[in-house]
DNA sequence: GGCCAGGCACAGC
DNA sequence: GCTGTGCATGGC
């Protein structure tokens, strides 16, 4: 199976991921703008289960932690308190009061034009958090590479399985159009067949995929 | 009670 | 450059 094929898999096995509409990051839309509960949320979910994540949303909602300009300028004790739940949370905390910070005093439209590089740049921002920003905050085709990804890459790929973000970036956008309502749903789909498969509910013989599914050595 | 979850920065080689 | 480690909570 090529990248398409599991696509299209994917796709007729989920037509509606659940939490990602139409195959969009999923969110609440009560961040100002919206696309900054992206940035929250992708900060928030480093090396963290979902689950952890949207309750440290919900509370930053209630706090009214949803602009740049309250994020940025709140003590971070109560920014600190309000994600604990996420885990990390100091860390975590420090990490959103800087790109508040930073979108804060963008010149110009953040949602439109920041770039990759400048992104990198910021403490607390590493690809994956960026790429995520990228194509669900801003429209730009990223694909998004993260520990799901890795494990299809690393069954289908040519690379080696030491293979770097870029390498394995390269490998999928160099094989699928340059699309960026694909690249979203791709990657929604990815999660979704992830949460769904072997641990929470051992589907097996029931797998989409089959014996190709990345979680086959746990499946047969 | 141990293990894992949609990373990242930084120190030490 | 590459590898190991700290960061911390919640669910199973």
């Amino acid at each position: 199976m090529g990248l398409i094929e599991i696509y299209q898999t994917l796709q007729r096995a989920y037509p509606f991921p659940a939490g990602w509409a139409h195959g969009s990051w999923p969110m609440s839309r009560k961040f100002h703008p919206p696309g900054l509960e992206v940035v929250a949320g992708a900060i928030l979910t480093q090396n963290v289960n979902w689950n952890n994540v949207e309750k440290a949303l919900e509370r930053m909602i209630q706090e009214g932690l949803v602009d740049v300009e309250t994020i940025s300028r709140c003590s971070r004790t109560r920014l600190e308190a309000a994600i604990r739940s996420s885990g990390f949370f100091r860390q975590k905390a420090q990490r959103l009061k800087t790109i508040a910070r930073f979108i804060a005093d963008y010149p110009g439209d953040f949602y439109r034009q920041v770039q990759r590089e400048q992104l990198l740049t910021i403490k607390g921002i590493g690809p994956e958090t960026a790429d995520s920003i990228l194509l669900y905050a801003c429209g730009q085709p990223h694909f998004v590479i993260d520990a799901y990804t890795r494990r299809i890459f690393e069954r289908y790929g040519a690379l080696a399985r030491t293979a770097g973000y870029d390498d394995i970036q390269d490998t999928f956008e160099s094989q699928l159009p340059v699309e960026i309502s694909l690249y979203q749903r791709f990657h929604a789909l990815i999660v979704e067949h992830a949460k769904r498969t072997c641990k929470k509910v051992p589907l097996c013989g029931e797998c989409v995929l089959r014996e190709d599914c990345v979680w086959a050595a746990d499946h047969f």
